[in-house]
DNA sequence: TAAAAATACTCCATAGGTATTTTAT
DNA sequence: ATAAAATACCTATGGAGTATTTTTA
């Protein structure tokens, strides 16, 4: 499971359609329909029942959705806390323009 | 940043070596490598200081440390949590062998 | 000079895209 | 009939490996 996962998860989750959510990412819709499967497949739970106007949480998914949030609020805070320490990158380095590190 | 990240960076904090982490990672010492300094790059952080017998933790590296253990603290229970819901995943999907969800 | 990390490539797994089909209302 | 998800197929980014070089106690 990766962060990626999560984030799909949680705005699909919050759109109530993988139309909709796949447009708020960026991403086309298969792609995004593809990693919630996979999601799926690695949880060994169905996180959403289709419908043909979008979809809604199954149990598992609630209880994921939950957790999720709170993963992704951690992660956010801690790459704030962390990206503004002191001990700079060097320059030389060069920039990076992340949408989110 | 990704999970894969934080799992990395704290095997090499735990470890104290990229050598030693890669071994428990099963992952080669330069794939290692490149993962961390990706890491430091979107954080914009030197995470490590490198030595020629192993490396140390950064201000900023024991910052991450702790937000980077609770971070996959909670992921791990989630998975468990989640996986062990009674929303079985259909049979005919066939059955997934994850290392780590 | 002897360890450990960094670099230079090569390869391939998979994230992502477009086009199309299937499904459910 | 139509709107949304799933599937098929293709492309390409970047994660991972091997070999080698660079670094620093």
């Amino acid at each position: 499971m990766e962060l990626r996962h999560l984030r799909y998860f949680a705005a699909v989750a919050e759109e109530g359609s993988f139309y909709q959510a796949a447009q708020r990412l960026l991403v086309s819709q298969p792609s995004l329909s593809r990693q919630i499967m996979d999601l799926e497949r690695r949880l060994g739970q169905r996180l959403f029942e289709r419908t043909s106007r979008g979809v809604r949480l199954t149990p598992s998914g609630q209880a994921l959705l939950q957790h999720a949030r709170q993963i992704l609020g951690l992660a956010a805070t801690t790459q704030k806390i962390v990206s503004e320490a002191w001990t700079r990158w060097p320059a030389w380095c060069g920039p990076y323009r992340p949408d989110q590190a």
